[in-house]
RNA sequence: GGCCCGGUAGCCCAAUCGGCAGAGGCAGAGGACUUAAAAUCCUCCCAGUGUGGGUUCGAGUCCCACCCGGGCUACCA
């Protein structure tokens, strides 16, 4: 294909830069030719000498409101890199798809009571259309949404796996639960009374978990097959369980921990959320906490991501302690408890358990009219004994009630004010036999540890406010602080901490919990114990839109749970009129998934003239986004979720087949990129999922993102009438009736709201709907080109940075075009202003400073430096007749990543006939960077007191001798002896003198 | 409350291993072009790096304390 000179034609007389042409141009170009198709191994013109980089975007949400400026900022990013990487020799993976099950789809569908299938077709469509327009150079034939039935297949194959799967405590791996059958069957692994496998084979382990001879351990044989089926439900990766569970009956759906606010409210929606017990599918995450934090060594991940996963994994190490209960109808049974202080085991005057712990909650079976059901239940199942004494009876049911009404909000402002109530009994110290009295206070959460906890007021604030409250006996145990004041929670030696046995007087805290830890092991009153803050991940929603679970439930009363033959998937979504949820305001009513009301024909599947129904729930939104990284690998696969071979080397860069996986550590995706937003929930989630594919053997690489970067927001300004409420930005005025965009962030304006002329205060957030100051790409590439909007978007700041958007400020990068333009183009004539002589050297040398500080700047991402070196070097062509072609080449390529369509149009109008994203990256000449001579600062007792110039290569005493010479550092070195002398080649002299 | 990130000119941002505080853009001022305006071009203007200490020959950069802005988290024993 020719490239056209025809654009004087189209626009008249002249030749000016028509940037809507030749970006109309371009992206045709680029679509038609196909310029950036990936080549998998095996694939025609796949060149196995090409190292690979894997550049991916966070799937987006195909939204029905369309992009606004803020939504393609790290696209942009990462369309710099993936061309750039193109030039320097990369074979590069570049895709983009749709992460298109959930809510808001299935809202607007609601709302427009059209099917969300189209609704989120329609927006599919819209949005690829913006993206294309923005110039992005995507792989679309890799193009998924995760609705698609050929993903859904895989995304509830790999459920599949997580349901036929267990994590191996021994190798600390996910293995197939055919693999614990054998085990079992072969009495390696035994079973404990609470169902924890005990590993028979091996001695030394039987005695670490003091299972030898133990005599309650049973051998799977000695189970009944339900005993057996439950044993194995209790290890699978995905498994059903009744929890406590997020239910949002505004919603009609439960919400996973992460999908609450802090406030108690849904993320989406902001609907109130109470907590209530209900069966649900959960997948074993917590199993993979450990891996989970180790290996984020293995990634290239900004450090707070890092802590922030850290954080919400939350593992600490401590020791689980037991307590005997002192006297009443439980008298010698254990209160065991999670401390991360065992040190302060000494200082433990009192103890409380969470208003939910099965011991206190027995208290409520007594008949009560006000008792809810769920209490009532959980005691008839539980048939414990209470701890309460009778007299304490009336407080502590008033308590536990008042404390199960409370919602989320309230539990948070009490946080001051500790509540609490006494049971009446008491438990034994294990190390000095005190006996202590035992509270129930809601500052203790049932979900965490054993929900009891030992109290040590002196060296714990909650503890310390609590006893002050209740005037509970404060014993200080480790010395440093002020005890009568407030707790100590720091480093210090122990105190008051002995008994006949175990002394911890005048050891530091770190040796003290050593030391308390194996004296509680000797004894068998507790052990070392690693804590995790991480749960079990809520696998199942009640909503429409999503992936039906892969699982078919027998009839009562077994209810046996059967998986859907791998042949049969996908299981699709029944096509249903009404799929609305059903919400309520009631937080009690029961939930009603949606695909209840679906057709008995999809409903009730027989096999083998047994009657199944099929699982009622929808997967949650992050199902589909936890893999799609692996599908742009090889999307149309209908064998597998991804080709080995390709797999390999997208993610661990090994094209060949034959040699296995190696030891060195696999990178995965070269570079993501996304906001902070899901630095816990969608990391998190698809590391989890990846490194089961990973133990199954399905995966290269033990971990998926190799490289993270986290993009910044976009700001905007917004404006709020005297009611606070925002009004539409494009709207206000100033005093003067200009638009706000033009005068916006300036000192001293004031604002109107044209309509009404009100006054309005300015103040920025978040682009968006909410804040009515949303502006939308095609508005911008309309009046300025997507060229300039890709530069202008890059130039606002470091792309790690939130900054605000000024669209006063996109004039600038547009000069800059125009100004490249005139420099190649007379705008009169058509004529190319390019001729074959040689730069002169100053030009040489600024064109080779270009290419490095671009390059360098390339490879850090500081895509703001690399257009601020390009506008220099432009600027200094200004006044040239002509461009010399060394340079006339060069810097369109050094352009061509940041504003590709006009790099083409150079490129082309300079006769080479390839596409600019094929031609080499330039390389500098380190040679031309270097100067003849040098001008040096020349410090006096580190202040400046004069310049000189030398030969570049003078040395260091001809330096000296030269800084001296200079007048006004002569005068200041009058009289004085000189101390030091400091020379930093090609910096500065700094002379010490006094 | 805890943790994280940031604070450089009127504004957005550069500044390598600690080495001359300024690359670039916006805004502003003056001028050129124009009947005029826009666009364009030329020239100019502007801070000593949030505050206070410390280390150093030398600190925007390293250390300590504090102030301000933003984010995350919230009784996790």
């Amino acid at each position: 294909m020719r490239p056209l000179c025809a654009a004087a034609d189209a626009c008249g007389s002249t030749m000016k830069y028509d940037f809507k042409q030749i970006e109309q141009r371009w992206q045709q170009y680029w679509e038609q030719q196909k310029t950036f198709r990936a080549r998998n191994p095996g694939d025609e013109g796949f060149d196995s000498q090409q190292p690979k980089f894997y550049v991916l975007d966070m799937f987006p949400y195909p939204s029905g409101v369309g992009l606004h400026v803020g939504h393609p900022l790290g696209y942009i990013a990462t369309d710099i890199v993936a061309r750039y990487k193109k030039m320097r020799g990369y074979n590069v993976l570049h895709p983009m798809g749709f992460d298109a099950f959930g809510l808001p789809a299935e809202q607007y569908a609601v709302e427009t009571g059209t099917h969300p299938r189209k609704t989120t077709e329609t927006n599919i469509d819209n949005m690829v259309r913006q993206l294309k327009r923005l110039g992005m150079g995507y792989d679309w034939d890799r193009m998924i949404a995760t609705t698609d039935p050929g993903y859904v297949r895989w995304t509830q194959w790999i459920f599949l796996q997580l349901y036929h799967s267990y994590f191996d405590p021994l190798q600390e791996k996910a293995m197939p639960i055919t693999n614990l059958i054998e085990k079992l069957e072969q009495e390696q692994y035994l079973v404990g009374l609470d169902g924890e496998l005990i590993y028979g084979g091996l001695e030394e382990n039987l005695e670490a978990l003091g299972g030898l001879g133990d005599p309650t351990a049973r051998k799977w044989q000695e189970l009944s097959p339900q005993q057996q089926q439950r044993l194995l439900d209790e290890y699978r990766l995905a498994y059903m369980a009744d929890v406590e569970v997020n239910w949002c009956p505004r919603l009609g759906t439960v919400l996973a921990n992460e999908e609450v606010t802090n406030d108690g409210r849904s993320e989406r929606g902001n609907y109130p959320v109470f907590k209530r017990p209900l069966k649900q599918w959960m997948l074993r995450i917590t199993a993979y906490a450990d891996r989970l934090i180790e290996d984020l060594d293995l990634v290239d991940w900004p450090e707070p991501i890092k802590l922030l996963q850290r954080n919400w994994i939350g593992r600490s190490h401590g020791a689980m302690v037991d307590f005997k209960i002192k006297d009443g109808p439980c008298a010698g049974d254990n209160i065991r408890v999670f401390t991360t202080r065992p040190d302060t085991l000494f200082g433990a005057t009192y103890m409380v358990l969470a208003p939910e712990h099965d011991l206190v909650t027995s208290v409520l079976i007594e008949d009560d009219p006000n008792l809810c059901d769920w209490c009532r239940e959980t005691n008839a199942e539980l048939a414990v004994q209470t701890i309460v004494t009778p007299d304490r009876r009336k407080q502590v049911r008033d308590y536990i009630l008042r404390a199960k009404a409370k919602s989320s909000i309230d539990r948070q402002t009490d946080i001051k004010e500790k509540t609490g109530v006494f049971t009446g009994s008491f438990a034994i110290n294990p190390v000095n036999g005190q006996a202590i009295p035992i509270w129930i206070a809601d500052y203790v959460m049932t979900g965490y540890g054993t929900g009891a906890i030992m109290a040590v007021p002196a060296h714990d604030e909650r503890d310390y406010a609590f006893a002050k409250k209740f005037n509970l006996p404060i014993v200080e145990v480790v010395s440093g602080g002020d005890i009568s004041k407030e707790a100590y929670t720091g480093d210090g030696t122990l105190v008051n901490s002995e008994n006949d046995e175990v002394d911890l007087n005048d050891q530091t805290v770190p040796d003290a919990k050593v030391r308390i830890t194996n004296w509680l092991e000797e004894k068998g009153l507790g052990k070392a114990q690693v804590q995790f803050k991480l749960r079990d991940w809520l696998f199942s929603r009640q909503r429409y839109w999503g992936e039906p679970f892969p699982i078919l439930h027998g009839p009562p009363p077994e209810c046996e749970i059967r998986p859907v033959d791998e042949t049969d998937l996908p299981v699709e979504l029944p096509q249903m009129e009404d799929f609305k949820p059903v919400g309520s305001d009631d937080p009690d009513a029961p939930p009603q998934p949606p695909l209840g009301r679906a057709p008995g024909s999809w409903k009730q599947v027989e096999i083998d003239g047994k009657v199944y129904t099929r699982e009622l729930n929808t997967m949650p939104n992050w199902a589909g986004s936890c893999w799609y990284y692996l599908r742009y690998i090889d999307p149309r696969n209908s064998e597998r979720l991804v080709g080995a071979e390709a797999e390999r080397y997208w993610m661990s860069g090994l094209p060949d087949t034959r040699h296995p996986i190696p030891d060195t550590r696999s990178n995965g995706v070269d570079l993501y990129v996304g906001g902070v937003e899901h630095a816990v929930l969608h990391l998190l989630y698809a590391r989890f999922w990846h490194k089961v594919l990973f133990d199954l053997g399905h995966v290269s690489s033990p971990e998926p993102f190799g490289k993270l970067f986290s993009q910044g927001y976009i700001q905007a300004y917004c404006y709020r009438d005297q009611r606070g409420i925002a009004v539409e930005a494009a709207e206000v005025v100033n005093a003067e009736g200009k638009p706000a965009s033009d005068v916006q962030g300036q000192k001293g304006q004031k604002f109107f709201f044209r309509g009404r002329g009100e006054p309005v205060t300015e103040e920025y957030g978040k682009m968006g709907k909410s804040l009515k100051n949303a502006i939308a790409p095609d508005e911008i590439c309309e009046k300025y080109g997507c060229d300039t909007l890709r530069l202008y978007e890059m130039y606002m700041g470091p792309l790690e940075q939130s900054k605000v958007w000024n669209t006063a400020d996109i004039v600038g990068v547009h000069r800059f075009l125009n100004r490249l333009w005139r420099n190649y183009i007379n705008e009169e004539s058509g004529e190319l202003l390019v001729s074959d002589d040689k730069p002169s050297p100053e030009l040489h040398r600024l064109l080779h400073r270009t290419i490095s500080r671009v390059t360098e700047a390339m490879e850090t991402m500081s895509f703001n430096v690399a257009i601020a070196a390009l506008i220099e070097l432009n600027n200094e062509l200004v006044s040239l007749e002509k461009l010399p072609r060394e340079l006339a080449d060069t810097l369109p390529r050094l352009l061509s990543p940041l504003a590709p369509h006009v790099a083409e149009q150079l490129w082309s109008l300079m006769d080479y006939p390839h596409s600019i994203a094929e031609a080499h990256w330039p390389a500098w000449d380190e040679a031309a960077l270097a100067e003849a001579t040098i001008e040096l600062p020349v410090q006096v007792n580190g202040k400046l007191r004069g310049r000189i110039t030398v030969p570049a290569d003078a040395d260091q005493d001809a330096i000296i001798e030269a800084a001296k010479a200079e007048p006004n550092v002569a005068a200041h070195l009058e009289g004085k002896t000189l101390r030091k002398q400091i020379v930093i080649p090609g910096r500065l002299v700094n002379l010490v003198a006094n």
